[in-house]
RNA sequence: GCUCAAGUGGCGGAAUUGGUAGACGCGCUGGAUUCAAAAUCCAGUUCUUCGGAGUGCGGGUUCGAUUCCCGCCUUGAGUACCA
């Protein structure tokens, strides 16, 4: 069957990639050429992109980076006979559309698909293979759907420490009937009581919810949460930055708040542990373990004296446990208020009043200032019974650990700092170790001593002894802490996924699947409510009639059989946890993802993406799908087999030098002037030179004369001032364009009356000369105006051009500049590509044998562009194809044995150029699947070497002789030629070394 | 502070079981073609006092180091009173 229509040739005797682009996009989109198949006798191989936001901005270039590499994998793999799953979607749920819908009452839904549509065809053009079919939005009902569906699943799930895996939750309700819950060891809050059998049996119904509660993968709970007011919502840890939210930066302070959490506490050692098994960047596994922060070591209990209180701590030393001068406790601490003495009430009071003011940030910035307060009270030693003093300080933070800790002067530069600065006693327990200086917090070289029954022992040792001694004592254990922290699920806002949740005399009840999805009600305005509630309670359509099944008027809440619905939206994580997922099976409106589907396409083998997610999307999804696994949903414990970071692309901003006149009066004024000096200039006229002599002149005059402004016959000094202009009207040769600039409507009035001094010093009237603008290297953002749009790039160069660039630029992994006028070299190589496959009178390729050296070229190639592909270096590719082409170029190559398996080489990198050649060399079928080339060895095999021949390392000259020449005729040959003799000058070589096939090099 | 990357021409970068440093491309210079420009083609392009020197700096191992070892410096990213 013909598939595509050859191309009349005349048309395309010259390369002209816009109609070739678009003819082979129409094609693959007609032809489904990329569509995978659930069920196929191939090997599965799944490649994905993390799915984007779909911002109002749009796509700039250095967003496709990361499609283009794993584009470039998908192909290859298809080509090397593999059913490919490479889709794309949207994580279209998100706080931009909120925002926007804030200002102009546009409902999120409605700018969410205008952007998706941006996106669509800015990726459409740049030639990708995605399979459109399986296209996901995660603010899709059809999608979140499922998400809601996880949620009930997670509610309905308990962990067991025993089996060490998510259960349901029934089987906890059975074991509570049968034995209570004192042989229970779950995951779950702290305290909980007691109880047997019979009393489980007795409880209301309202009581063992509330017990349930405790238990819960998803609980409600009343937690301190990070609340930031300017968003009007709560922010997970990932979310915030230097003690500022991530978007925005705006202030965020704690706040005690009812809301869902996800117990992923309870997946921490297994999160750790699973990273050992994947092909993750180190750098990346180095994140993930700093945030779930395992510490091993003890909890140990200590008496307060003359009272009934006990003070647990932890600490990763119980080897120093005779190092303990005192304790500190954090300022919010329970405790606190219970044991401080009358004597220091009010001095303790008023410091928890001032360190409760200072806001986290500030406790954060200001880590050098040391404070703290006596509280009267003491403490036990546990084995020395000594009394401890007990201090509050603010360098212990409540939320980590038990919020308390035995102070260890000797052995942590903070305890060290503090009793420095308290005058608390410092004992040194550690043997032949100067502390008058500062601590010694190392582990290595430790010999205890001044320690009872640890004398003489060991880091390890003593460690294992402590332990034992303070289990023997009932005063402590050993014990693993983790940072890792329940994550906050709540949102108050309007654009997420609602909760499946309704509420029966203040506790959560899950609605039942079958009513699923539980859409977002339609609502006036999108801001939180005057009483303080999320959006989503100025919805006049959201209670749950159960009797029904349905979402009814608010004003048909009786809480008899019709009660009210969760206020809160799910954050933007909830949706990007699984959609991996989707992908396999999106249309099912059954399951999540049918079990066939599941079973075949397994996991993602390469999963492609910003670092940024290290600790947010690619810690909770990890954590969702061990769940997942664990309730039977699905059957791997990994998602992403293997990650690559891709770095990112930093735009060049171009800057053009303002004048700026500094009045030398005493009244030290500074006037910015019309005067823009070129990039010559800017460095020249800093220097009290000629040209900037001339220059001031040159503005006293024209401000005096022409502007009638007397400020100027006053002496000034001048500078520059760097002033950012849009990237898009300078030129390769980074000449601006003027009259551009002067007429852009954002900011083309501020250059109205602007005075342009060229590189040759003129003022530029037409063409007399020429203005260059300078450049710096920072991120690419719409602020700093560098932003390239990839619809320029694919218009002016092809698409080809645009993926060939992109890779060639650099390692995919580095984060490197983007410079525009280096793409007329990829886009060189395509023409000059292009000319080996057509001439003027069209197609040039014959079934021409190959000779031997064009053999050599394209299987070199070959065997590059393999082992690149497969390390993922696509820079080298590029270069290597442009080496191939220059050769065969040169050797007039015209064999379509040599040229035929070239195009499925280059295939994956520009695959519209390779579709329209193959095509012409008369394929009805797309290139897309065809077999990649093998690689042939005995095409390179070379019969003679080009020895370079190094004196001391230095190599003087180069020397062809046979590739079989033994080592000693080597020698004889490269000692008796006349180079080495007249290197020599006479002398006698101490020794000479030859590695054949490789170097001679003579010493002395 | 800690952790992880990375330092090579004017620029992006290439080369590591240790073996001709600067591939490939941009830019630049000169030339051809053209009425001219664009496009295309050809030649050159690390520095140099023409002896040499040279991969952030200082040492070391080696016949030989961008590559391995030790000690520094710088830049970037992440993280931070984590007991």
């Amino acid at each position: 069957m013909r598939l595509c229509e050859r191309s009349t040739i005349r048309r395309f005797m010259t390369y002209n990639f816009n109609e070739i682009e678009k003819k082979w996009q129409d094609f693959w989109a007609k032809s489904q050429t990329f569509k995978a198949k659930n069920d196929s006798e191939k090997p599965k191989y799944y490649v994905l992109d993390m799915f984007p936001y779909p911002s109002g901005a749009g796509l700039h270039v250095g967003h496709p980076l990361g499609y283009i590499a794993s584009d470039i994998y998908s192909r290859y793999k298809r080509h090397k006979g593999f059913n490919v799953l490479h889709p794309q979607g949207y994580d279209s749920f998100g706080l931009p559309a909120e925002q926007y819908a804030i200002q102009t009452g546009q409902h999120p839904a409605l700018t969410t698909e205008e952007n998706i549509k941006t996106y669509r065809r800015q990726l459409d053009q740049i030639g990708f293979s995605f399979d459109w079919s399986r296209e996901v939005r995660t603010s899709d009902p059809s999608y979140y759907k499922w998400t809601q569906w996880i949620f009930i699943q997670l509610f309905d799930s308990w962990y067991n420490n025993t089996s060490n895996k998510a259960e349901s939750i029934d089987t906890l309700i059975s074991i509570f009937a049968s034995e209570g819950n004192a042989n229970v060891d779950a995951v779950c809050d702290d305290h909980i009581e007691s109880f047997s059998a019979s009393e489980w049996a007795a409880f209301s119904s309202e009581k063992k919810q509330e017990i349930l509660l405790k238990y819960r993968l998803t609980y409600l709970a009343e937690t301190e949460v990070n609340w930031c007011p300017a968003l009007g919502t709560v922010l997970a840890n990932d979310e915030i930055v230097n003690g500022v939210s991530e978007r925005g930066g705006h202030m965020v302070v704690r706040k005690k708040m009812t809301q869902w959490s996800m117990r992923i506490s309870a997946y921490a050692e297994r999160l750790l542990h699973g990273l050992n098994d994947i092909d993750w960047t180190e750098s990346l596994k180095e994140s993930q373990r700093n945030w779930i922060g395992k510490s091993i070591g003890a909890q140990v209990e200590f008496k307060v004296q003359n009272s009934e209180f006990k003070i647990p701590v932890f600490t990763t030393r119980p080897d120093t446990i005779f190092g303990v001068s005192f304790m500190t406790l954090a300022p919010e601490h329970d405790l606190v208020e219970n044991i401080v003495t009358d004597a220091q009430k009010l001095e303790v009071e008023a410091y928890i009043k001032t360190t409760a003011k200072r806001s986290e940030r500030d406790r954060m910035s200001d880590v050098k200032t040391i404070t703290g307060v006596f509280t009267g009270a003491y403490a036990e030693h546990p084995f020395s019974k000594e009394p401890i003093p007990i201090w509050i300080g603010d360098y212990v933070l409540a939320g980590y650990g038990t919020g308390a800790v035995m102070s260890v002067p000797c052995g942590d530069q903070r305890d060290y700092d503090f009793a420095k600065h308290f005058n608390i006693p410092i004992p040194n327990i550690f043997e032949g170790i100067d502390i008058s200086e500062e601590a010694y917090a190392s582990k290595d070289n430790v010999v205890i001593s001044n320690s009872d029954f640890l004398n003489g022992l060991s880091y390890k040792e003593a460690t294992k002894k402590a332990i034992s001694e303070l289990e023997k004592l009932g005063q402590g254990e050993g014990k693993i802490n983790y940072r890792l922290r329940d994550a906050v699920f709540s949102r108050q806002r309007y654009w997420g996924e609602p909760f499946p949740v309704y509420y029966v005399d203040g506790l959560p009840q899950m609605i039942d699947k079958q009513y699923l999805p539980i859409r977002l009600p339609e609502v006036e305005k999108y801001l939180p409510t005057e009483t303080g509630e999320p959006p989503l309670g100025r919805a006049d359509v959201w209670a749950w009639d159960t009797q029904k099944g349905e979402v009814v008027k608010n004003e048909n809440i009786d809480n008899e059989t019709v009660f009210p619905l969760e206020l809160n939206t799910m954050p933007g994580w909830a949706g990007s946890s699984w959609y991996f997922f989707r992908y396999m099976d999106a249309q099912n409106d059954e399951v999540f993802a049918g079990e066939e589907a599941l079973e075949y396409w397994k996991d993602v083998d390469l999963y492609i993406g910003g670092s940024e997610h290290a600790t947010g999307h690619l810690l909770y999804s990890r954590f969702w799908v061990k769940f997942m696994k664990d309730r039977g949903f699905v059957s791997i414990e990994e998602p992403f087999k293997k990650l690559i970071n891709q770095g990112m692309i930093l735009g060049t901003s171009a800057l053009v030098y303002r004048v700026v006149a500094n009045s030398e009066s005493e009244e030290t004024e500074r006037v910015y002037t019309d005067f823009f000096v070129s990039r010559k200039y800017s460095e020249l006229i800093l220097s009290d030179s000629e040209v900037a002599k001339k220059l001031k002149q040159r503005i006293r005059d024209y401000y005096i004369i022409e502007k009638n402004n007397e400020n100027f016959s006053k002496p000034f000094t001048i500078e520059i001032s760097p002033l950012h202009v849009k990237v898009d009207y300078v030129n390769p040769s980074d000449e601006l364009n003027i009259d551009d600039l002067k007429n852009d409507k954002e900011f083309g009035k501020d250059f109205r009356d602007a005075i342009f001094i060229g590189e040759n010093g003129h003022v530029i009237e037409g063409d007399n000369d020429t203005y260059k603008v300078g450049h710096e290297v920072e991120k690419m953002s719409k602020s700093k105006y560098n932003v390239v749009n990839p619809d320029a790039i694919c218009e002016q160069y092809g698409a080809d051009s645009l993926r060939m660039y992109e890779m060639f630029l650099g390692p995919l992994e580095q984060a490197k500049p983007w410079n525009t006028a280096g793409i007329s070299g990829v886009n060189g190589f395509l023409k000059k590509l292009w000319k080996l496959y057509m001439g003027d009178n069209g197609l040039k390729v014959t079934e021409v044998e190959p000779t031997a050296e064009s053999l050599k070229t394209l299987h070199k190639t070959i065997k590059k562009v393999e082992e690149d592909i497969e390390s993922f270096s696509f820079n080298t590719s590029v270069s290597t194809f442009m080496i191939a082409v220059n050769e065969l170029t040169a050797q007039k190559c015209a064999s379509k044995e040599i040229l035929e398996p070239l195009l499925i080489l280059l295939s994956p990198y520009a695959p519209h150029i390779a579709e329209e050649l193959w095509n012409q060399l008369g394929h009805d079928e797309s290139i897309s699947t065809a077999p990649f080339p093998i690689f042939d060895a005995k095409h390179l095999v070379e019969s003679t070497k080009k020895y370079p021949i190094s004196f001391n390392g230095k190599v003087k000259f180069t020397l062809e002789l046979p590739m079989d020449m033994t080592k000693e005729d080597i020698e004889k040959e490269v000692m008796t030629h006349e180079k080495t003799l007249a290197q020599l000058e006479g002398r006698t070589p101490k020794k000479v070394i030859v590695v054949p096939g490789k170097i001679v090099n003579i010493v002395g």
